[in-house]
DNA sequence: CCATTACGCTACGACTCGTAGCGAAAGCGA
DNA sequence: TCGCTTTCGCTACGAGTCGTAGCGTAATGG
């Protein structure tokens, strides 16, 4: 988790259970008290741990945050539903559920803030979060260019900049529908979210598929 | 800006110089320090002010820093460019330079995130921010349908659901785009964008208009 | 059984918070 | 002009958090 492979060959080795608490506690507290009221004394406490023993692993606030985030995201999935519609629709569908928790809503957004002043950061969360869920984008783009849904690739360039595109537009609207909008993405919400994304403005004013 | 009409009729008036300076300075220390090492204390220094005269004003940092930012945003217009696709660009490059800046980069998602356990902040940005800019979306929506490049209304409530999906697409995608995948919004990801948008993915696969 | 590392605990200086209390300043109405 | 009212700058304060140091103890591996 905060990657440490070298070195420490002999001694008395870190407790697994340790961590698995921790960051247990982590999104606890991020529930009960939010990102600004979330002190990593309290962490520790309700871990059962000592204090040094949680700065002895990670270095701060952000980084213990963005790691009990990033396990939320580890059951997402893209099942086959036939069509790319409905592909799109699931998948949405599930992350919006995992970003309607209160552990979500409030750790991710202040974290992402944090790494606007913190390069650092900001390349934890894209391999913890971000990278690890872009596959989700390629997989159904593939599954859509085989069923001759979407047009095959005209480079692999333009792939990668059309896969950023869509994460972008996709993640990006259910965040923002869920934090700043407050409302729920839910079936009938994702429903026309799913037509202008396939179709476009121009192509999805009328209900019914 | 924080609503205060009620009483005061006499007695010395609280001087608005004071107010813009403390905007000011909360700005400039975001670019300098970011959301979480911003202290009011500070900001007051900055400002010439004392710290208790910044208090008799706001409530805390996250009231402050909503108004101080979103007074960036109050600069956004959208100019008649002849087609809906120019007018989405051109809005879109706007709003992507001013989120750009990281006085507004570093504040913004904070206080996102920080609304998400405060109903009363929630509503103060959807009041000074997110509301004044959707009317955006709504005169580049009639616009669209008198020159006949969108279809027609078909009734008050579909039209409401359809600004705000609309909003959360755009704003939602610049937002993620910029802050998450820290890449620029700059004019070939909006033209990309843009096709997207309008056509869809499965009408945009081809560059060239 | 011994070197090595992790752990729990306590204590600490430094810092920020938000508020209280004070005297001085600046408007407004009579 | 005078007095009422409210704001302002300043100082000081208790409370709380931060991140670290130091110590003795516990758990491994050679």
């Amino acid at each position: 988790m905060q990657s440490r492979t070298p070195a420490s060959r002999t001694g008395r080795p870190r407790s697994a259970a340790a961590d698995a608490a921790i960051l247990a506690a982590t999104r606890e507290a991020l529930v009960e008290l939010g990102w600004s009221k979330l002190t990593l004394g309290d962490v520790a406490t309700r871990a059962g741990v000592a204090k040094t023993t949680l700065y002895r692993r990670w270095a701060g606030k952000n980084e213990l945050v963005v790691d009990a985030v990033a396990e939320l995201f580890d059951e997402l999935e893209l099942p086959d539903r036939g069509t790319l519609a409905a592909d799109i629709e699931g998948v949405v569908l599930r992350f919006a559920a995992i970003l309607a928790r209160p552990e979500a809503k409030s750790g991710l957004m202040a974290v992402v803030a944090e790494s606007t002043r913190d390069e650092a950061l900001r390349e934890r969360i894209r391999a913890s979060i971000v990278d690890r869920q872009k596959r989700l984008v390629h997989t159904g783009r593939a599954r859509a260019q085989e069923r001759g849904e979407l047009p095959p690739e005209t480079g692999p360039e333009d792939a990668a900049r059309t896969v950023d595109l869509i994460f972008d537009i996709v993640a990006g609207a259910v965040v923002h529908r869920t934090l700043v909008s407050a409302e729920p993405a839910d079936e009938d919400w994702v429903r026309d979210f799913t037509r202008v994304l396939l179709l476009g403005l121009s192509g999805s004013a009328r209900p019914g598929m």
